[in-house]
DNA sequence: CCAAATTACTTCGCACGG
DNA sequence: CTGCCCGTGCGAAGTAAT
């Protein structure tokens, strides 16, 4: 029987811990994580919702990404701070750095989450477990934040664990016993991968915690949740065969950016300013990541928060701004029935990588002189800022050129925890 | 009244060809 | 000629995570 171990190491209310360290050191006299605050964006922006929460405001009820509007409604007095995603990123940096002294194959799943595989290093480093308490309290000291860690035969057993109870926490699930006592007792939707959708329907037949799920029948979870009934059985079980992966091993598969306006859009060729801003910088990131995508596809959400989206598989790959951003507007032109318009997105997909890519005869010069152009631009912009060179457009109006979302390079996403 | 941004994956509905 | 069943392929929508 080959037993792995995994440990998942999660920093405690991410946001929140990171900014009430940064301004405990600026000589803020208060420890945010002591009182009811949260981080979240300008409801002037119409950004108004929680993104992280200190435990002192849990107890008020107030969950994340609820809007400002209801957290006041039950805790008039919290404390409320915006996001600072470079701070998250320096701090993500620097857990990692600690992390990785203690193995050499780690897969960072957010910002805040990392899983180590420990196998390798267990002779080092004595009982994970012991290894575990050594890494939190390291992070603890010289770092500012706590974290739990969850310590697991797998990936999923390990994130459930870190789960557990917070904050400053080791947690195990090492044994059939431990999955039992420790897991089936919590509610379905407690379950990594039980989501609002799924939870309805296991309430409905009688499915209410993991032991529940568990004991069911895999052919009812099937006929039930299709593919994804054998995924939650099989977790709920504590069957995960998915290996810790460096990110580094993993392919990007899509890029996107997206932003809500201010106002609601009602002119279409505003609206096509919005998307030249975002199709500059999703397409800065694809020529950035030496890739060019097949797939253009744009999402529009309307002032009834109704969402739509609308694609096209182009029978070649592409990195030009200008080129994506031609049938970025047919997109629009053909989806969007004139309702006003709250949010905008553009996502690019279906990559090639850039140096495996060959070149059609037919429009090869062109292509080159796109490139070249896209290239002067992108080197400008790495000089000198962002904002360095824009395109006509913009000049004389209040929008910034490059729009939509944060940072290139704060958002690290999931890389694949399944495949 | 209030309701973000980014990525990955699956399912559903429909058109098409045989 | 029409109806039906089937596989396939594509695009839209849905689900889930942080």
């Amino acid at each position: 029987m080959s037993s792995v171990t995994v440990m998942h190491v999660d920093a405690n209310s991410a946001y929140l811990s990171w900014t009430a360290v940064d301004l405990l050191e600026k000589g803020y006299p208060l420890d945010i994580r002591t009182v009811p605050a949260a981080i979240a964006g300008n409801p002037e922006d119409r950004h108004g919702i929680i993104l992280a929460k200190s435990i002192p405001a849990k107890k008020y009820k107030i969950g994340t990404g609820e809007s400002l509007y209801e957290s006041k409604q039950r805790c008039p007095e919290l404390l409320l701070f915006p996001p600072n995603y470079d701070l998250y990123l320096s701090c993500s940096n620097a857990m990692y750095s600690i992390l990785q002294e203690y193995s050499p194959v780690i897969q960072r799943y957010s910002v805040d989450e990392c899983f180590v595989d420990f196998d390798h290093c267990e002779k080092r480093f004595g009982r994970p477990e012991a290894a575990a308490f050594e890494i939190k309290e390291r992070i603890k000291r010289e770092l500012g934040f706590t974290v739990n860690v969850g310590v697991g035969n797998n990936k999923l057993l390990a994130k459930m664990a870190g789960e557990l109870k917070k904050p400053d926490l080791v947690h195990t699930i090492l044994s059939q016993k431990e999955l039992e006592e420790k897991l089936w007792p919590l509610n379905v939707r407690e379950l990594f991968m039980v989501g609002r959708a799924s939870a309805k329907k296991l309430n409905k037949i009688n499915i209410n915690t993991i032991g529940d799920l568990a004991c069911s029948e895999l052919v009812l979870l099937r006929s039930l949740l299709k593919s994804h009934g054998q995924l939650i059985w099989e977790y709920a079980n504590g069957i995960d065969h998915d290996r810790v992966t460096p990110n580094d091993e993993v392919l990007q598969k899509s890029l996107s950016n997206s932003m809500t306006i201010k106002y609601d859009v009602t002119d279409k060729r505003e609206a096509e300013n919005y998307l030249l801003s975002l199709t500059d910088r999703v397409a800065g990131r694809l020529r950035r990541h030496q890739c060019k995508a097949s797939l253009i596809g744009i999402g529009v959400k309307t002032n009834g928060f109704v969402r739509y989206t609308h694609q096209i598989q182009l029978p070649f790959f592409t990195d030009d701004t200008t080129k994506i951003y031609r049938y970025v507007c047919s997109l629009f032109e053909e989806c969007w029935k004139g309702e006003p318009v709250r949010q905008l997105g553009i996502r690019l997909s279906e990559f090639t990588r850039k140096d495996e890519y060959q070149l059609s005869v037919f429009d090869i010069r062109q292509i080159e002189e796109d490139e070249a152009l896209n290239k002067v631009v992108d080197e400008i912009r790495d000089r000198f800022g962002q904002t360095a060179i824009y395109r006509g457009t913009f000049a004389n109006t209040d929008m910034k050129p490059l729009e939509g979302g944060i940072n290139d390079g704060n958002y690290l996403m999931m890389g694949g925890y399944k495949q």
